[in-house]
DNA sequence: GTAGCAATTTCCATTCAATGAGAATGGCGG
DNA sequence: CCGCCATTCTCATTGAATGGAAATTGCTAC
C-alpha cells in the first residue's frame, strides 16, 4: 500500500496540512486546504476525514475545517514551549506590573522568532505579534538578542541564508556583526518601529550555562517611552529568574 | 505497503503516541512509549524518528522523547481553544483582579473537563489543574456547570456512562438531576474540596444563543472564603462578556 | 570481569492499505 | 438554464510501511 508516487508520506502531508493554517485564515475549505498543502484532492478529503475522526481537525457545519481541540490538548500537555511558559509566566507578570505594556517571550526557530507567550495589558500599544506567531529575526529586538547570544555558527549560517539582514542595520552600526557585538556588550537590544510603527521593542536574553540564549524576553513600548531606566533592569531581573527556574536543564 | 495486520493506521498510532504523554511524565523513552501506545517496538522507533524529523516530537541527548515545538506551534496557531482563550483572557483578568485566586476556563470534552486557560495568582491556594489538563466532571464546579447547561441528551448520556456520578451528590441534593436543576436555578455551581481539600470551586457557564454552555469560567478559593458575594457577580459579568465576544459564532 | 537485562538499531520478505485520476453528484450564483 | 466549484465515490495498482527476529549497545549487579 502506501502507494506514494508523489514521494511523501502521511506525515509529510499531515505537517503540510496543519501548516496550511497560517493564522490569518483560521478555517479553510478542504479544497483550499488541498491546494495550499499541495495534496491531491481526493487524498485531501480522505486525510481530512481521518483527521477529523481523530479530533486533530474539526469540521464545522459549513464544511470548513480547522485544527482541532484534541491537537491543541496533545500539544499543550507537554512540550518545550509549555515548560518555558510555566517557568516564565510569574516573571513576566513581574515585568508586566512594572512596564504595563506587551510582554513577550520568544525562541529562535528555523531562522525566525517564534512567540511562546505574551501578556498584554489593556491599553498597550498595538503590536501584531501573537502566541505561536512568527516574526523576522533581524527586524525585532527579540530576534536580535536571540541571534546575538547564539553560537557563532548559528549567527554565520543565519547571515549566509539572509543576506538582506546585513542591509538592515541602521546608520550607526554599519556592520551587522558589530551590531550583534554591541548588543552583547549592552546586554539588551532596543529597536524602533521596525515591525510596528510608533513602537520600540526592548529585549534581553534568557541565558543557559553556556551563555547561549534559550529564549528572549521583551516588551513593546510606545516610542519615546522614557522609563527605559526601569524597563531594562526589570527585564534582566526577570530573565535571570527564568534562567534560574529552568536551571537544571542544560542546552 | 501499509501492511497493517495490526489494523490501525499511521494516524491511529500518531494519536496514541502523542496521547501517551499524560502530563505527569513529560518525556519518555521510545521503548516506554511503544508500550504505552501499544505499538510494535520496531515500528515505534521508526515512527518516532519520522516524527522527530518533522519536529512533532523532539529527542534530547538521553534519547528521551517529548512533544515537539513544531507541534505546539501548529496547534496554537489556530484552534477552537485559541479563539476561546483570546476572547476570555481580558475578562479572566478582570475576575483575577477582584478575586486574586486561580481563575480557570474549561470546556466539556469526552465526558471530562478540559482546562483551556488558567490564570494563577502568586499565593493562590494549591490546585492541581493545569492548562490542557483534564478533570472529572462531577467532582468539579466547572464540570457541573458545563453539564447543567448542556442539552438534555448530553446529560443523560453522561449519566448512563457514569453511574458513579449519581452517588456523588451530597446529602442535600439527593437526586443528581435535581442537583443540576439547582445549579441552573442559581446560575452557578459551588463545590467544596472534591478535588483539592480545603478549597472551594465556584463556576458559571459561558452561554451561547441556545442557552448551552460553550465553556465554563470558575475560580478556586480557600475554604470559607466569604466574599462569595463579590465572586459570583464578577464571574457572571465576565462570562457574559466572553459570550458577547464569541458572539457571532453559533453552536 | 562477566552475566543478565533492557533499550536501541538494523534487516528483510511480505502484503494490503493508501493512492490518485477521473467520473458522478451536489450547490450556488448569474 | 448553465457554468463553476466543492465534495464524494469508484477502482485497479503497487511500493511503502510493516513487524518478527536477530544483532548491538549500555547498564547494573554480582
Amino acid at each position: 500500500m502506501a502507494n506514494s508516487p508523489s514521494g511523501d508520506s502521511v506525515l509529510d502531508r499531515l505537517v503540510r496540512v496543519l501548516g496550511a493554517f497560517d493564522g490569518t485564515r483560521s478555517s479553510l475549505s478542504i479544497a483550499t486546504l488541498a491546494r495550499r498543502a499541495d495534496v491531491p484532492l481526493a487524498t485531501a478529503y480522505r486525510l481530512a476525514a481521518d483527521l477529523v475522526r481523530h479530533g486533530l481537525l474539526s469540521k464545522d457545519e459549513a464544511g470548513m475545517v480547522r485544527p482541532g481541540l484534541r491537537l491543541w490538548e496533545l500539544a499543550n500537555r507537554a512540550s518545550p514551549a509549555v515548560d518555558l511558559r510555566q517557568a516564565a509566566i510569574p516573571f513576566m507578570e513581574d515585568v508586566q506590573s512594572v512596564v504595563r505594556q506587551h510582554t513577550q517571550l520568544a525562541v529562535l526557530r528555523d531562522d525566525e522568532v517564534l512567540v511562546i507567550e505574551r501578556l498584554s495589558s489593556r491599553g498597550s500599544v498595538v503590536n501584531q505579534a501573537q502566541i505561536a506567531g512568527r516574526m523576522p529575526v533581524h527586524r525585532t529586538s527579540l530576534g536580535m538578542v536571540l541571534l546575538a547570544y547564539s553560537p557563532n555558527h548559528v549567527q554565520e549560517s543565519y547571515l549566509t541564508r539572509h543576506p538582506e539582514a546585513v542591509a538592515s542595520v541602521d546608520a550607526v552600526s554599519f556592520d551587522f556583526r558589530r551590531h550583534l557585538a554591541q548588543i552583547r556588550l549592552r546586554g539588551y537590544a532596543a529597536f524602533d518601529g521596525r515591525v510596528d510603527a510608533g513602537t520600540t521593542g526592548i529585549a534581553v536574553p534568557v541565558l543557559d550555562l553556556h551563555g547561549t540564549a534559550q529564549a528572549a524576553l521583551g516588551v513593546v513600548v510606545p516610542l519615546g517611552f522614557e522609563n527605559s531606566q526601569s524597563v531594562v533592569p526589570a527585564l534582566m531581573t526577570a530573565a535571570r529568574g527564568i534562567a534560574r527556574t529552568l536551571g537544571p536543564a542544560p542546552a
